[in-house]
DNA sequence: GTCTATAGACAGATAGAC
DNA sequence: GTCTATCTGTCTATAGAC
């Protein structure tokens, strides 16, 4: 036994992040309970043994899909606005907007899976559990955000930094959404999401200058 | 043929629409796909050979559904304002705002049928056919409404008319399904709303007054 | 008494779980 | 790869509305 014993084992990690992965896909393209096991075991490229050998269900698959996609979004934000703050001190607030915009902006697989776990927290208490936590650190960021861009640009907010916080990544959520329904493609959805946030952070922001 | 023949029959009428009513619950409960038709029939209390002599399949009901559940809130909202319009000239626009929320705020069901139909729509163009023309008269009728509040008040937007009109039916939208997440009842939901809704427009309309 | 809507059994298919 | 559960859509005899 050259790797230990109780390690989770290389290839058995392997094993899940790739089931992990194609699930993410299965699941936007088609939704939770439109995609099969079996699919996602196919797109992964393995069999119904190796799934059922490192999950226990499809739900509790989803649970663990659902925490680390919210988690890597948090990180990802979280990231891009500490490069900012270090490598870019002078940006200006429409530009710093700018780049968390961007970084938020899902493709159109990542829209549709956020849509599926929020659906689905809506009836799986299990779901919102997991869902409400993520949501309310994602605000208390963003109006962090808010609250530094105001204190370093003198701005003034006309709405508390927590609900024009909210208000924004409510808005980017919808704005998404129907994106896809429209049939933007990424770039389209993104320009879209910008100029939107843009315009409201204008009429919130008193002194915002586009 | 006393009944003169192409006459959809009183019974039968009365079969559809509790089967579309039925449908429009249980749908809301378990989503489109874990709904079977079977559950469908008992909510209503017939067998599946009545719905199969009423509608081709599921998904063609839910299309009926859908198509019904969004006239009746474009009529509802127009008649509410048609009301507020004739019978209070003189009402103040918090309170014209505070009725067209009211009126808007679906109950828990009626949430998650629409969020059913808006998920369905991001991968079924049907459904987004169906969709996106009842998304832009909403758009337009609620823009319409701010217009006419703009201009009997002297108020002015900081923001076009239809985009801060995007906006304020996307956060209804986005709050309404918050508070299914977080378990709130129906009336700590409206109030929530109420109040999002007046900050946000306190903060973009210039001279409102909440 | 006619005719249609309904009931309930049935077949074919597919899913999850092991 | 098997096993069981479940679901959709069809089919036919009949109950009951007109």
């Amino acid at each position: 036994m050259s790797d230990g014993g109780e390690t989770p084992t290389r290839r058995r990690e392997n094993t899940r992040a790739r089931l992990l992965e194609a699930a993410s896909q299965v699941f936007g393209e088609v939704g939770l309970d439109g995609a099969s096991v079996e699919a996602v075991c196919e797109r992964a490229g393995f069999t119904r043994g190796a799934f059922y050998s490192n999950f226990e269900s499809k739900d509790q698959l989803f649970l663990e899909l659902a925490r680390s996609v919210s988690e890597r979004k948090l990180a990802a934000v979280t990231e891009r606005v500490r490069r900012i703050a270090d490598d870019e001190p002078s940006a200006r607030p429409a530009q710093v907007v700018q780049q968390l915009v961007e970084v938020s902006q899902d493709s159109r697989p990542g829209v549709l899976l956020m849509t599926e776990i929020r659906t689905r927290a809506m009836r799986d208490e299990r779901m919102a559990a997991s869902y409400r936590p993520w949501r309310e650190e994602m605000v208390r960021r963003v109006a962090a955000i808010v609250d530094e861009l105001v204190a370093a640009y003198g701005l003034s907010l006309r709405l508390p930094a927590a609900e024009f916080a909210r208000i924004m990544l409510e808005m980017w959520q919808s704005t998404a959404v129907d994106a896809v329904i429209d049939g933007r493609d990424h770039a389209a959805a993104g320009a879209l999401v910008s100029a939107r946030t843009q315009a409201l952070a204008a009429a919130v922001v008193e002194g915002f200058t586009g």
